[in-house]
DNA sequence: TAATTTAACTGAAACGTTTCAGTTAAAAAT
DNA sequence: ATTTTTAACTGAAACGTTTCAGTTAAATTA
C-alpha cells in the first residue's frame, strides 16, 4: 500500500475539517452547497479514493462477499461463480474467492478468514451433510445461503437459507428415462456420499429402480466423489465385469463424462451398445459428438439468485424470513441415450 | 458484521494491556512466559479472532490480492484462476475475484475498487495492448503481474511484470504444421485486435505464411475476440464462401470448438475434409471425438506462478528486479489436423 | 432590538489493531 | 548497599474513516 491522500488531506487543501469532508463526500446533509462542492472538486482533482479498510472498520459493513467452492475449474462451479460474481458486482458488493478442494479443514480456515475479514455474508456451496461449521455461521449471525448443497441435520436445515435443485426428482428422472428406454441394468455413479445432493439423487434413484421392480445393487451403484478419473476408473470395472450394464447414470456431467472415456475406450458404442446420462447439464455436453443426456441445473442462476438472496438478508429490505428454494430437475435430452435413435420400449 | 470479542475484551479478561495482548498473539517479544500463555489461553477460550481489517488499516497490509479476469466460466481463465488461488492460499493471502467481461470501464472500477480495499498486489490478464489503466498501477506502486497479455506500449512493457506464452511462435508453428500437412488454404481466426497476444499470434501466422510462400489473404483472416459463437459464425461464412480455405487456425480453443460446430454443422468430417487446430490446449479438448490439436498453454502455472511473483515482489525478498517470463508454446498433435492419418507432405 | 431558531461547520471519540515511548520493578553489577 | 542494566508491562498515538455533541454565526421571529 502506498502514501494516499486521505480525507485529512483534502480537508487540509479545502481548509475544512475532516467532517466537512466525510459530509461533503457521502451526500450527508449539514454542509452547505457551495463548500460541498468545492470540497469534491478539490477531492476530485487531488485523487482522493476512500479507504474501503477504514470505512470497513467504522461502518461494520465491508461490501465483500465470500463464494466457498470446491475447484473454480470445475466448469459446474465456474458457471455458478460466474452467476455470484456478476450479481454480487451489480449490487456493489466484490467476491473473495475460496476453493477448498473438498478439504473440511481448509474450509474452516476458509470460514474464519471470512469471518476475520468482516464479510457481510456467505455463499457456500461446500457444506457436507452433517457439517459442522454451519452452526459457527449461524451463532455469529454471518448471513450465508447454501447452494447446490445443505446441511441435513434439520435443527440446521431449518435455518440455513438455500437454492438447490430438486435432486430427488433428478435421480428419479434420470432411472426413468434410462427404464423407459428398456434398460435393466443401470449402474449409478453417485456422488460423495455425504453431500446432501449426492445422498438425495441416490435416493431418487432407488425408489425408481423399486418403482420399475429394478433391483438395488451395490455392484451397479458406486462412489465417485464427482471426479472424473474416478468414473472413468470404476466405469472401467463396470465394463470388465462379469455382468456390466448396459446404461450408466452418473449423477454429475463431469463423472458422466469420465465414464464416457471408459466406455468408448473399451470400444463400445454410445448409445448403441450403452446408454450413458449425467446431472447438470454443462456447456460442454452440447458440443457435437459429446452429445450428453443430462438434468439441466441453472448453475448461473442459483448463483446469482443466490446473493440476491443473500443480499436480501444483509440489507434487511425484505422482511426476514429463511428462503428456501428448491429448483425443478429437468430432463435434456440429447444423444447418449438412445432417445431419438430408438424412442421409449415402455 | 457482528459484537466481535476484541483485544479489548481479552486484555480485560486477562487483565493486562492492550498492548500486552497483541504482542503476546503475534509473538512478539516483551512479555513474560507465564502472562503470554495466560492471556493466549484466555484468548482462545473467549474464541478471539483478530479483525483483519483493523490489522489490514495499522499494518498496511491486507494479504488480499485480486485477480482480474474477462469471464471465469471460461475454462481458460478457470485454470489460471485456480493456479492463482492455490498458490496465493499456500502463501496466506486471499483473491478477491474480478470479472470484467472485456469491458474496459469495468476492469477501471475494479481496479479502484482493489486500491481501495488496500489488495497488496494484482493478477491481471484482461490488459490491451494501449491500457490506459495500467499506469496508474505503476504511479501507485501496487505490485501487480501480467498474465497472457501485456500491455504493447513499450515505457509501460518495460515496467511490467509478466509471464507469457511466446504468442509469436504459437502463431507461427500452428501455421507450420499445418502446411506442412500440405494445406495452402488457411484460415486464422484471431483473438481481439487490441490483445498484445492477438497481435502477436497473428505476427507469428503470418510470418509463416509468408515464409511458406503462402498469400496473406483478408478473406482467410477474421477477428473472432475469443467468442465461441463469433468464431462459430465466421467459420460458417467461411464455408459458404466460393473458395473455403481447407484448414481453418483458430488462435484460442474455444473458438476453434465455434469452428467445429460450424464445420460440423455443414456436414463435413474433420480431419478428412478440414483440418482445425487451437491454442490454449483447454481440457476438453482431449476428450474423445473432440481431440482437437493445439498449442499448449500452461494455464494452471501461469497463475500459480504469476502469484509467486507477485508476491516476491510484495514482500520484497527477492532483490528487486523486473520479472518478465515467456513460454515455450509446444505444439500438442491430436487428431483434429489429421498428422496421424496422413503424416507430413512436405 | 433582543431572543430564538436554524444552518453551517468543527473537534473529538470511536472502530480494532500495532507500536513507541515511558514507567515500574526485579536482577545484575559495582 | 547503591547504582546500573534489563525485562516486563502500560498508556496513548496512529491508521483513515464516520458521527455525535457542540460552537458559531446568520436568519427568523417576536
Amino acid at each position: 500500500m502506498n502514501k494516499r491522500v486521505t480525507i485529512k488531506d483534502v480537508a487540509k487543501m479545502a481548509n475544512a475539517s475532516v467532517a466537512a469532508v466525510s459530509m461533503s463526500l457521502n451526500n450527508r446533509p449539514g454542509i452547505g452547497d457551495e463548500k460541498r462542492q468545492k470540497i469534491v472538486e478539490i477531492a476530485k482533482k487531488a485523487g482522493y479514493q476512500p479507504s474501503l479498510v477504514a470505512k470497513t472498520l467504522v461502518n461494520k459493513k465491508s461490501y465483500l462477499i465470500g463464494l466457498v467452492i470446491k475447484d473454480i475449474s470445475d466448469h459446474f462451479f465456474a458457471e455458478l461463480a460466474k452467476g455470484v460474481e456478476d450479481s454480487a458486482k451489480k449490487h456493489g458488493y466484490s467476491t473473495i474467492l475460496c476453493t477448498t478442494d473438498g478439504n473440511s479443514k481448509t474450509q474452516e480456515n476458509y470460514l474464519n478468514m471470512l469471518r476475520s475479514r468482516g464479510v457481510d455474508g456467505i455463499i457456500i456451496s461446500t457444506v457436507v451433510a452433517e457439517d459442522p461449521h454451519i452452526e459457527f455461521l449461524i451463532d455469529e449471525k454471518i448471513p450465508f445461503v447454501c447452494i447446490n448443497r445443505i446441511p441435513l441435520i434439520s435443527s440446521l436445515k431449518k435455518k440455513a437459507e438455500y437454492i438447490i435443485m430438486d435432486n430427488y426428482s433428478a435421480g428419479y428422472k434420470g432411472i426413468e428415462h434410462l427404464w423407459r428406454l428398456g434398460h435393466d441394468k443401470i449402474a449409478i455413479i453417485t456422488g460423495s456420499p455425504n453431500a446432501s445432493n449426492a445422498i438425495e439423487s441416490l435416493e431418487g434413484s432407488k425408489a425408481a429402480l423399486k418403482k420399475f421392480g429394478l433391483k438395488i445393487l451395490k455392484r451397479y451403484i458406486k462412489a465417485g466423489n464427482y471426479s472424473h478419473q474416478e468414473a472413468y476408473l470404476i466405469c472401467k470395472r463396470l465394463m470388465n465385469s462379469k455382468n456390466p450394464p448396459t446404461a450408466v447414470f452418473a449423477h454429475d456431467d463431469n463423472m458422466a463424462l469420465g465414464a464416457r472415456e471408459a466406455i468408448l475406450s473399451s470400444g463400445l458404442e454410445i448409445p448403441k451398445d450403452i446408454a450413458l446420462m449425467g446431472v447438470d447439464n454443462i456447456k460442454i455436453g452440447a458440443l457435437t459428438g459429446i452429445e450428453l443426456t443430462s438434468i439441466s441445473q441453472k448453475k448461473y442462476e442459483m448463483g446469482s439468485m443466490g446473493v440476491k438472496l443473500l443480499i436480501n438478508r444483509i440489507e434487511e429490505r425484505v422482511p426476514h424470513m429463511v428462503e428456501k428454494m428448491v429448483l425443478d430437475a429437468e430432463l435434456v435430452i440429447r444423444n447418449t441415450c438412445g432417445y431419438k435413435m430408438f424412442g421409449y420400449k415402455r
